[in-house]
Order: C-alpha cells, then structure tokens, then sequence
DNA sequence: AATAACTTACCGAGCGGTAAGTAAATTAGA
DNA sequence: TCTAATTTACTTACCGCTCGGTAAGTTATT
C-alpha cells in the first residue's frame, strides 16, 4: 500500500513529459535538428520506447505544436480580462512576445523543413495562426474605428502587420540570443502603429 | 579551332554553377534539408566532384549566402538613385521585398541549423544585416528629422522595426506561397509607419 | 495467463566526406 | 614538332556514422 502511494506520488504521465522534452528540444532546434535519439537520450530512455507511445517522429513534433499554441491561446486569452481596448491590445503583444520567446519552435515552425508529406502539420499551423489573428482583429477594429485610416488601409491590414512584425522580431531576438524587455517593446509598437494614425 | 572557339561559347564557370544551383536548392529547403548529393544530381556531376571544387558542405552554403547578400545589397543600392527620401524609402522596402522573396533562403538562414560550428555564417549575417541597416538608416532619420516622435521612439527604432516588419511578411507571404504585390505593399507599410506619426 | 512498458539488437537508407583511379587537356623537354 | 610528364577535372567505390523505424525478447503489474 505504501509503496502504492508513493508510487501514485512519483506518477506523472510519459507521455506527457516526452512532449515537455521534445518541445525543449524543437524549441532549440529545427526539426530536422532534433532526432528520435536526441529526444529519448534526455529522458533516460530508449529511442524504441518512443514509438512504444507514439507512432513516430512526425506524430510527436505535431503533439509539441498543439501544447505550444494551446499555451499561446491560454495565455492570449488573459489579455481579455482588460479594461480598455487599448490596454487589451497592450497586453496581446506584451504576451505574445513573451510566449513567442518561450516557443521559439512556433517561428522556426514556418520556415523548418515541412515538406510535402507534412502537409498537415502546415495546415495546423495556418489553422492555429488564424485563430490568433481572428482573436485580436475585432479589438484592433473598435481601437481604429474612429480614426479615419490613409487610403488602402484597413484594420485587418494592420492586425496582419503586427501579428507579422512581431514575428519578425522573434526571428531577430532569437537569433541573436537577446532578452527583450517586451512591455517596453509592446508600448512602441503601439506608439508606432496605432498612435497618432 | 572551331572547337575550341565552341568550347569559349560553352565555357562558364563550374563553380559558379555549383553556386547558382545551390542556391536554388537552398532557397526552396533549409541548410539540413539539402543534401550534397542532391546538389551534385541537379548538376549531372558527382557528388565527390562538388568536394573537388569546394572543401565542404558549409563553404557551399557560405558561397550561397555571399552571392545573396551581394544580390541584395546591388540591388537596394538602386534605391538610391530616386529624388526625394520618401521615395528612395518606398523604393527600399519595395526592393527588399521582391529580393527577400526571391532569396527565401536569407530569411531561412535565420532559424535554420547554425549550430555552433556555423558561428562564422552566422556572424556573416549579422554582418550583413547591419549593412542593410546601416544603409537605410540615414534616409529613414531624414524622413523623421521634422517630426515629433512619441517618447520612447528615435529613428532607429523605427528602421529596427521596419526591417523586422519585412522579414516576419517575407516568412509568412514564403510560407503560404503567396504571391505579392510589393508596390503596393511599400506603400502600405510607408502609410502605417510613417505616415501621420 | 495476459497485458503494459519497456530494452536489446537490429534494418536499410542516406548522410558528409575521402581514397584511388582515369580520361583529356596542358606543359616541358629533346 | 613530337613525346613524355604533369595537371585538371572529374568518376567509381567506398568509409563510418546517424537517421527513422521495427521485431523480438524481458520484466513487472494486473
């Protein structure tokens, strides 16, 4: 019975934690850059034990993605609970920087190798990425209602700017390994984009 | 005689080919994601022929990156030649936008697998990039020199967010494989950024 | 007895890279 | 000018290694 307990108290799903590693791992590294190995030697197990709970290598990296944009979608959902469009919109950028940092997979998700027979991962990831998009437009749209936008402007253009700047400055601080203090880039962005338009 | 003047007529150099098919190859997949021999079969030849004119795998993909770069740089120097600075800007991020999407492979080089035995293609794009910054970076301070920026905001800033701007678009327009209109784009992205701050 | 959760030991394919051989062009020497 | 030596530009055939993936055996729990 103790041994029971103890053993319930040292239980956590596999599964789970295989996913937790792998997504360390493609966080820091392409998918191709990762292997099998590299996944099952961090956690002390067999490469074979991996396909014991997951048909493959594809299967996984496609598990890590959900978990990653499951979180970003959490954590995105929280700018919500603001009072004012503008301190939502503040707020989106401010956690989506922040997330994006932590995911560096996500960015490097759209540029790694998926080939043609990863097609679905690629429809994932366009799937998920509208979500995102289809999450902040309306509130982008309430902040420019009133301003009257240049010609060729319009609110979704601009929500379409943003989600691909900041992304842009992911790749950028990614790549040169820089911390970024996101509130203070989140406030320029604003002060950028939106103020005085 | 004859044949030799037909073999002048033939005659260009094999490595620049090597080059010119590398960079196609590269361009369309990541570092990992081409393979020597697929380099040496585009070129009918050997892959062991590849290792005759080049030492490795890595100088292949630094040549790429320098002929790329080389591209860019010749061609945002054209930007140059407008009257005015606000046309010289529109003139720059047009170009920087229809080279990038043709050179998907500098966007890619980015997040592809740099390990650290690649520190030096890395610092090569650093380099690179800075001169890109380094470039525009006047043209942008005299566009904004009579206006009054909010707090927080210089010049640079901006022209730091602009090229970011471009490169999270060129990574998105890649990956959906979406054709462009880079025209109208500039001009988008001149009106939201610059225009009315 | 059966099942869950593995490990061991392997597979064929492909990787970057190399050693040795070869045919054609170029150069050197008589 | 003819020939022998050398060099150029490769090809063939391999190397050791790692890859994603699997079949068969093992151990502990149910």
């Amino acid at each position: 019975m103790d041994i029971k307990i103890e053993a319930k108290n040292d239980f956590h799903n596999i599964k789970k934690d295989i996913i937790k590693v792998a997504r360390r791992l493609f966080s820091e590294d392409s998918y191709l850059g990762v292997s099998m190995s590299d996944i099952a030697k961090k956690l002390n197990i067999t490469k074979a034990a991996l396909y014991y709970h997951f048909t493959g290598k594809t299967e996984i990296y496609q598990e890590t993605l959900k978990e990653a944009f499951c979180n970003i979608n959490l954590k995105l959902k929280k700018s919500l609970d603001k009072k004012t469009d503008e301190e939502k919109l503040r707020s989106f950028i401010k956690n989506y920087l922040d997330v994006g940092l932590k995911e560096k997979n996500l960015i490097k998700a759209l540029v790694a190798k998926l080939s043609s027979e990863n097609l679905e991962i690629q429809n994932y990831i366009i799937k998920s990425k509208n979500e995102i998009i289809k999450f902040i437009r309306p509130i982008i749209k309430k902040i420019l209602k009133n301003k009257n936008l240049p010609k060729n402007i319009d609110s979704n253009l601009i929500t379409f700017f943003l989600i691909n700047m900041m992304d842009g400055l992911l790749l950028e601080y990614s790549f040169l390994k820089k911390r970024i203090d996101s509130k203070k880039i989140s406030n320029q962005i604003v002060n950028i984009m939106f103020k005085n338009i």
